[in-house]
DNA sequence: TATTAACACGAAACCGTTTTCGTTGTTAAT
DNA sequence: ATTAACAACGAAAACGGTTTCGTGTTAATA
C-alpha cells in the first residue's frame, strides 16, 4: 500500500527545497531546467497530486458546492439536482447533497455543519417544516457570513439571495384554461396543504383562470391531501361523490393515483374527465393512459441555479467592492400534452 | 457581513494565546476557570465554530464519502443513495455525489479528483461503459492508495474489497419459477445487453428456472433493448408476433413499457399474460395495473454499504496492523406481488 | 529555607500547500 | 577589480486549527 506522496517527501528524496518542488511542478522559470525536469520525472513516477485540503486551507475555496433538498427519491429534485451535478462538473465543482428531508431540524444543522469551511456556496430548496414554520434564521445567518446562495423552486420572499423559479400561477391558469377550452366546466384541484408555496401559487393560478372564465370556485371541488399520501379513502369518496369532469393535480403522483381512483369508478379518461398534472416525469409518460403535465424542467432549472452560485462564488473572488446584486430567474413552464386530455 | 471569526483573532481580541483559546474551547482543565469562560462567552457570541478545512488537514479525515453512481434521475439508484446519506448522517459524514453518466471517463476523472484528499472513502456502481471496457485500474490504484472503497449492484470480481449486492440470480430464478407455477409455460425475457453485469445474472437465473421445470429456452423469447431505450419499435413487434404468457424484465420501465404495449396489442393483464419486473419503485406501484415486482431494498443496500464504508474508515483510525478483510453482503430480494400477476 | 508539585498559560511543531522575499554564486558591464 | 544583474534556489510566513512540551508563579512539603 503505497500512501499518498507529499510535497516534503519528494524534496527530502531529491534534496532539495519544498518550495523548489513546488515551483517546479508548476513550470516556474525561477528553477532550472535540468532540476525541473528531474522533480517532473519523479513526481510523475509516484503519481504526485496535491491534496485537495491544503489547497483549500491555503486558497480559501474548496471548489464544492452544497445542496440541500427536501427529498432525493423524488423526480422533480432529482432532476434538479442532475442539471446542478452536470453544471457543476463542468466548471470543476464537486457537489454534497444533503437531505432535508422535510425537516426544519436538519436543514439548519446541515447548512451550519456544510457552513464552516465545507463549501463554497449553497443551493437549495426549502423544506416543507422551514416554510410552515416561516424560520429562515439559518439562511440569514449563512448569507451574512458572506456564503453566497441559491434558492430554487421552494423558495421565500423572506430572504434576500438569487433565485430561480417557474411561473408556477401561469402554469396553472394555462392548465386550467386548455380544460376550459376543451369545455370542461366542473374542474377539481388536488392539492397539498397550503403551506407550500408553490402549491399555493398554483391553487392561485387555478382560482384566477376559473374566475376569468367565469366559473364559480366550488370548494367541494377541492381536494387537500397530505404531502405524501399513502392512503387512499379520502380520494376515493372525492371521487365517487363529486361530479367532475377534469382534475388538475399538483404533481404526477396525486394524478396518477387519482386517474387509477377515477377509473376503477368506471370513468372514461379524457372522455368523462380529464387530467393534468404537474411535474412532467417518467409516471406521466408511462401512466395509462399517459399524463398530460405541465413540464417545470428541472434539470434546466439546476443548471441555472448552478451557473448563478458559481458566477457569485467566482465573482467574490475578483471584486469585493461592489454593490451586491440578487436576482430570480423565471423558468417558462410548458404543457405537454398527452392522452388524458384532448386535443 | 461578518466574516467567519478565527482562533486568531479571539487570542488577539482577549490577550491571550492561541493555544489558550483552542483549549478553553474544548473545556481543557489547563485552563482556569475564569479564562475559560470568558473565551466561550467571546466565542459564542461571535459564533465561533472551527473551520472544518483546517480541522480535516490536521486529523487527515474530512468526514465525506464520495458516492460515484452511473446514474441519478433512476430510482434504484436514487434509493441506495438515500440510504447512504440517511447512515452517513448519523454517523456525522457528508455525501458528496458523482454522476458518472456511465461513461468511464468522467468515473475516472471524478475517482482521481476525490481520491486527493477530499474523502475518506468511496462507495460506487460501476458505470455500463467501465463493465464493458473491463477497465478496473482507477479502482485498484485507489484501493492501493489505502482509500476504502465499497461496490454495489453493479460490482466485479476484478476488484478485491467490500461490495453489497442482492441475490439477482436467485431472484430471478424465484420470480420465473412462481410464473411456471401458475401455469405459464411461454415466458419471455426482456433484458438489457449481456454487459451489465446484474442483467446477465438475471439472465441466469431465467435459464436456470426454465430448464429445472423441463421448459425448452426459446431464444426468441428474448427481447435484448438498449439500455435506455426510448423507441418502442423493437418491443412492439416483439409483443405483436411472439406468441408468449408471461414476461419478466429485467427493470420496472421495460415492464411498463411492455405492459402498455401489450394492452395496446388486445392482450389482457394478467388473464393472458403476467408480468414481472425488478426494481420495485413508484412506477410498479402506479402501474396499471400494478406491477409485481422484485424488490431490490436500494435503501437497506445503501444503508449497508455505508456502514462498512465507515467502519472500515474507523478501524484503519485504530489499528494500523491486522489483515485487510472484505465482506460481500447479499441482500435478499422480494417478491412483492401486484395485479400484474395471478395470485 | 530549599525543594517540589500543581496550576495556568505560551511557544512551537505539525498537517500540505503556495508565495514572498531573501541569499547565494556567476556572469557581464563598468 | 568592482559592481550590478541575473539565475537558481531556500527560508519562512501564511492558511486555521490541535497538541506536545516547556516555563514562570504560587503554594505545599520536607
Amino acid at each position: 500500500m503505497k500512501k499518498k506522496i507529499t510535497l516534503k517527501q519528494i524534496a527530502r528524496e531529491l534534496e532539495v527545497s519544498i518550495s523548489t518542488v513546488s515551483k517546479a511542478l508548476k513550470n516556474s522559470r525561477e528553477i532550472s531546467k535540468d532540476t525541473t525536469e528531474k522533480i517532473q520525472a519523479f513526481a510523475k513516477l509516484y503519481h504526485y497530486k496535491p491534496n485537495n485540503i491544503a489547497l483549500s486551507l491555503k486558497s480559501r475555496r474548496t471548489k464544492n458546492i452544497g445542496v440541500i433538498i427536501p427529498d432525493i427519491v423524488h423526480h422533480f429534485f432529482t432532476t434538479v439536482f442532475r442539471g446542478i451535478e452536470q453544471f457543476a462538473d463542468t466548471k470543476g465543482y464537486n457537489v454534497i447533497a444533503c437531505v432535508s428531508d422535510e425537516s426544519f431540524e436538519k436543514e439548519v444543522i446541515n447548512m451550519e455543519l456544510l457552513a464552516n469551511g465545507s463549501i463554497d456556496g449553497f443551493i437549495m430548496a426549502l423544506s416543507a417544516e422551514t416554510q410552515l414554520k416561516n424560520d429562515f434564521h439559518h439562511l440569514k445567518e449563512t448569507i451574512d457570513q458572506g456564503m453566497p446562495l441559491v434558492l430554487f423552486d421552494r423558495v421565500t420572499d423572506e430572504v434576500i439571495c438569487d433565485k430561480v423559479v417557474i411561473n408556477d400561477f401561469e402554469a396553472a391558469y394555462m392548465a386550467v384554461k386548455k380544460l376550459i377550452d376543451d369545455g370542461r366546466k366542473r374542474i377539481a384541484l388536488v392539492t397539498t396543504e397550503s403551506y407550500l408555496n408553490v402549491s399555493e401559487k398554483r391553487a392561485q393560478g387555478y382560482y384566477q383562470a376559473l374566475k376569468d372564465h367565469n366559473l364559480e370556485l366550488d370548494k367541494s371541488l377541492i381536494l387537500r391531501l397530505p404531502y405524501q399520501f399513502e392512503d387512499e379513502i379520502m380520494s376515493e369518496t372525492f371521487f365517487a361523490t363529486t361530479n367532475l369532469d377534469a382534475v388538475l393535480c399538483v404533481n404526477e403522483i396525486f394524478a396518477v393515483r387519482s386517474m387509477r381512483i377515477a377509473q376503477r369508478n368506471g370513468l372514461r379518461i379524457p372522455e368523462d374527465v380529464a387530467f393534468i398534472g404537474f411535474t412532467d416525469g417518467i409516471l406521466s409518460k408511462l401512466a395509462t393512459p399517459a399524463l398530460t403535465s405541465v413540464a417545470q424542467h428541472g434539470e434546466r432549472m439546476g443548471e441555472i441555479a448552478a451557473r448563478m452560485l458559481i458566477e457569485k462564488i467566482e465573482r467574490d473572488d475578483e471584486k469585493e467592492l461592489e454593490e451586491e446584486t440578487f436576482r430570480t430567474e423565471v423558468i417558462e413552464a410548458t404543457l405537454i400534452e398527452r392522452e388524458s386530455t384532448i386535443n
